[in-house]
RNA sequence: GCCCCCGUAGCCCAAUCGGCAGAGGCAGGCGACUUAAAAUCGCUCAAGUGCGGGUUCGAGUCCCGUCGGGGGCACCA
């Protein structure tokens, strides 16, 4: 610092300086703690008759890496969102907690070789410090954290529950597991094999019940990942069929795991996106992801057997065209259909030149599972596939259609097995031409349609007719009620509906996650824990590393870390019958098992008894409670949750899962957990690189104005720029920790706030951070003599001017805050602030609401300030400034004259102007009658008072 | 290939219902302070809204097409 430089400068000293103690203060004295209604925290006193609001950000994770300035884009905005609230008069729940099981965590410890709660609590530690510098108002009392037995004992209870309950799809709501057993003895459920209850022995009720449970364990295809050394969820698979984390090749395996019964809730989940105020595109993926569709199962009798095909078809109104069908090449059927010799009238090219179909569809499988997933999607529009020699009769047609297996068709989907229409479907129309199979138009295509191609779009019905029925001339939607009716008359198909949604394959073969809170007996047989036996601790272990594998081993075998634990593995217990010997689940639970339900320990993180006390969730997040009052079909929820959008299908669509079942339960009044959901833009940053293309340091990077160009050089050699995500590899990373010690929080959260719309993503520029350090300077000075430090108001009310400056600045910034414009917050607040800097002294009366209007987006100083305006007190609670409606309005207002729409005058006019006054004033406008001229005035449209448009010829 | 979002001064961004294109910031220019520089302060310059049509008295705003950028989905029957 240089010595000339007045000692009361609000510069980065005195920020930090500024900065450190209101934080102390703030924690000292819990002004963030937000009172409950009830539970172990209970202050009704202090809740009082104030309405409530539930801000909160994305559980996040704390990495090794640190935080760079992107980071802290959204809680700074929250933080903003609620300080703003308290002001307005609300209770307001904010808090941060960690999010600290899972993946990232375990594979840093690894790589740094110390145990992950360690390098955990390490990461957790500094981010906390970074996030304190900033001066957040969280609540730190409710700051949870996922690996602590205290919090995760509660996970492991929602397990139970979800484990110990079934969907009742009558009652359209999951119930506990016990009143399943009286369905079935009732016979409204019925058994697996249809035989009474009380004719199955224990082992097959058993087997009954824990066939429908939400949570069960399940021997089917998963997706096992052998170079992450666990199997992993279809939300964690890329369209290319690698992991999401770590980007390893996937293998479909069939392998015991647990599963939850989110397809259970697929209506639910796509019909309650219309009761979110969330942002379209989110609902829209997940929409997609869950993949409603309406059409028909229809069944194909195969000819000469007696086997049948399903398939399953959105577009029954074609059958007519279906001219033959394909099957997955996994298809359980096609074993039971394949002939020992090609029949009559087998054509070449259907063959793939082999002896007889049942070494064709052996070599075309056996060609199938050497392709990856990734040939398998990227090979796209080529069709494989090959005749099995069999075919099927189209039960609408009667027509024998011949049936083929190619590997278009997943099993996975569906019944695995489509009616294939060339002439409405282009990709059976691919498959069609390059195995010269027929087609039968049955829409009319449009006269533009290009005859070699399949026609999508709609039109009238052709070429649909037979004895029993016509389609012909009616429209698509008719058709397939017809059709749908013909079958179900039949007893050949039915309308249905199906989902791309599978259920959540929920363990993992890793050491940091949750325990489940399950045993099996010696026969193997799963037994849940009693909630007295909670938490399952996570067991200290030897070596925590998972076993992996060459990423393409896929033969190899996941193998959990806690199986080595034997001694933790094998346990004596009494489950009520008496101590006996079992042995624990050795899987853990996926990392989003923690974050799917946080939301709801933040209300009541010290309850021992429950996971939530009632009274305090239907408080918080009841609904009709606050921003939901009012709302029709309000489903409760989190008021304001913002984060990035990349949790789009995973961590919502999972929490949205478990709060519903809770509710169902009776655990939660919320129907959902996130009511209004936003999405903050990212932070990127521009990167450098040299001749080699090497990044270079960004922030050494000189930038030359050349002529019309931009040019920029690195130590004298001109470097290239491109412009993305902020990291170590292209040396382009700023942290807070920097912005606070060059400038201060302050003016770092403003800046970050000024930057742009909240949505939207921003380059982050250095430079222009001073922007935001000039504003709080003059602030500071429009206060505080830089000179004595002495306070430089001064009494004398405001002139009218500045005056009306102020309320409107009130009123703009309350809206911006209420709507989360917190840029144009920002330059409304410069603007005053500019606006008292001209004046000869600043007033008061004016400098009192400005500091409190910018306290919400820089908090320090705005305590200091308030301070040196005289007050005692923080001003947490202190309410916000109100505008006055009179001072909204100016004496006068301009009203421009348009002739044609051009400005060709301008009139000053009393705001309450009426529209036939100001409409003579206009006609007598002279610069307006000269631009008319010799012309005829045709129309004259009056806005009053900002406008009048004279239409002439 | 399909769907969604965004294109306004050199840069980041404002602009209720369609009604004077500019609130704010950065950079640039000029000036003040300084022995000088930085910091600070004051003043100032700057686009007709990516492009082409249309609707309208009037379009940054609505509609159609097109180009560019970003995101999502991608054999889902």
């Amino acid at each position: 610092m240089s010595e000339t430089e007045p000692q009361h400068r609000y510069n980065a000293v005195l920020a930090g300086q500024i900065e450190r103690r209101w934080q102390d203060r703030w924690q000292e004295s819990g002004a963030f703690h937000a009172p409950n209604p009830a539970g172990p925290w209970a202050e009704p006193d202090k809740v009082g008759r104030r309405k409530k609001i539930m801000i909160q950000d994305m559980f996040p994770y704390p990495s090794g890496a640190g935080l760079h300035v992107g980071h802290p884009l959204g809680y700074i905005a929250t933080d903003v969102f609620a300080r703003y609230q308290r002001a307005a008069g609300r209770n307001v729940l904010y808090t941060l907690g960690y999010d600290a099981f899972g993946l990232p965590a375990e594979q840093y410890a690894v790589q740094t070789g110390q145990h992950p709660r360690k390098t955990t609590e390490e990461n957790m530690g500094n981010m906390r410090r970074q996030l304190r510098q900033l001066g957040l108002s969280h609540d730190d009392r409710r700051s949870i954290v996922t690996i602590d037995p205290n919090y995760y004992r509660w996970t492991q209870w929602i397990f139970l529950q979800i484990y110990n309950a079934w969907y009742d799809p009558s009652a359209g709501r999951a119930r506990p597991i016990g009143e399943l057993v009286s369905a079935f003895e009732s016979g409204a459920v019925p058994t697996p094999d249809g035989r009474a209850w009380a004719d199955l022995s224990d082992e097959e009720r058993r087997a009954a019940v824990d066939g429908h449970r939400l949570a069960y364990k399940s021997q089917s295809p998963v997706n096992w990942a052998p170079g992450l050394g666990t199997v992993v969820a279809n939300e964690e698979v890329t369209a290319e069929g690698r992991t999401e984390r770590g980007n390893f090749p996937v293998f479909k395996r069939n392998l015991p795991q647990w599963m939850m019964r989110i397809t259970a809730y697929a209506d639910r989940l796509i019909d309650d996106l219309d009761r979110l105020d969330w942002p379209e595109s989110i609902k829209l993926q997940q929409r997609n992801w869950i993949g409603r569709s309406s059409g028909a199962a229809v069944r194909f009798a195969v000819d000469g057997s007696d086997h049948s095909i399903e398939v399953f078809t959105t577009r029954p109104d074609t059958i007519f065209g279906a001219t033959f069908m394909v099957l997955a090449p996994e298809h359980p059927l096609v074993d039971a259909i394949v002939p020992s010799a090609w029949p009559e009238g087998t054509q070449g090219a259907w063959t793939e030149g082999a002896a007889d179909p049942q070494a064709a569809v052996a070599a075309y499988r056996l060609a199938t599972s050497r392709r990856s997933d990734l040939d398998r999607q990227t090979d796209g529009k080529v069709k494989t596939g090959v005749f099995t020699g069999a075919y099927a009769v189209n039960p609408v047609s009667g027509e024998r259609v011949p049936v083929f297996i190619a590997d278009y068709v997943l099993m996975g989907y569906g019944t695995g097995a489509v009616m294939s229409v060339p002439a409405e479907d282009p990709r059976d129309w691919a498959f069609a031409k390059a195995y010269d199979l027929p087609y039968r138009r049955t829409v009319q295509p449009g006269p533009d349609h290009d005859e070699d191609s399949a026609f999508t779009g709609t039109g009238p019905m052709i070429n649909s007719s037979n004895e029993r029925i016509s389609l012909d001339g009616k429209d698509v939607g008719d058709a397939k009620a017809d059709v749908i009716a013909l079958l179900e008359a039949d007893g050949t198909g039915r309308g249905t509906i199906t989902y791309r949604l599978r259920d959540w394959l929920f363990s993992r073969q890793r050491y940091w996650g949750e325990p489940f809170p399950i045993v099996y007996d010696e026969d193997g047989v799963a037994h849940a824990l009693p909630d007295s036996m909670l938490p399952v601790k996570l067991p200290e272990v030897a070596d925590y590393s998972p076993k992996t594998y060459e990423p393409e081993d896929a033969d190899s075998q996941p193998e959990s870390p806690l199986s080595r634990a034997s001694e933790w593995v094998e346990v004596e217990l009494d489950l009520g019958d008496g101590p006996k010997k079992y042995r624990r689940e050795t899987n853990t639970m996926p990392n989003w098992a923690g974050s799917c339900w946080y939301e709801l320990r933040y209300l009541d993180p010290a309850n021992e008894d429950v996971l939530v006390d009632p009274a305090v969730e239907e408080y918080w997040m009841g609904p009709g409670q606050g921003d939901g009052e009012g709302v029709v079909a309000d489903p409760g929820g989190v008021d304001l949750y913002v984060g990035g959008s990349e949790h789009a299908v995973l961590h919502l669509l999972y929490a949205r899962f478990w709060h519903k079942v809770l509710h169902d339960l009776g655990h939660v009044s919320s129907d959902e957990p996130f009511r209004r959901l936003f999405n903050q833009g990212m932070v990127q940053a521009f990167a450098f690189r040299d001749s080699r293309g090497y990044p270079v340091p960004a922030a050494e990077v000189e930038e030359h104005l050349d002529g019309e160009r931009t040019t920029y050089t690195w130590q004298g050699k001109p470097v290239t720029r491109e412009y993305g995500k902020m990291g170590k590899s292209l040396k382009n990373v700023v942290t807070p920790d920097q912005m606070c010690d060059e400038y201060g929080a302050d003016t770092f959260r403003v800046y970050e706030m000024s930057m742009g719309p909240l949505d939207q993503s921003r380059p982050w520029e250095t430079r222009a951070v001073v922007g935001a350090q000039r504003f709080l300077q003059r602030l500071w000075r429009n206060v505080v003599d830089e000179e004595t430090g002495a306070a430089r108001v001064v009494d004398d009310e405001p002139d009218s001017a500045t005056n009306r400056l102020l309320h409107k600045t009130i009123d703009g910034v309350s809206r911006d805050y209420e709507n989360l414009h917190f840029n144009t917050a920002v330059a409304k607040l410069i603007e005053l602030n500019n606006a008292v800097t001209k004046l000869d002294a600043p007033p008061r009366a004016v400098m009192g609401p400005l500091v409190q209007m910018a306290a919400p987006l820089a908090p320090h100083i705005a305590e200091e300030l308030w301070s040196a305006l005289g007050h005692s007190q923080t001003m947490t609670d202190e309410p916000f400034p109100v505008a006055d409606p009179q001072l909204l309005v100016d004496d006068t207002v301009t009203c421009v004259v348009q002739v044609m729409g051009k400005v060709r005058d301008r009139l000053q006019v009393p705001p309450g102007i009426s529209a036939a006054d100001l409409e003579v004033l206009a006609r007598e406008s002279e610069k307006a009658l000269a631009a008319i001229g010799d012309g005829q005035i045709r129309k004259v449209i009056v806005r009053a008072p900002k406008l009048v448009n004279i239409v002439a010829s």
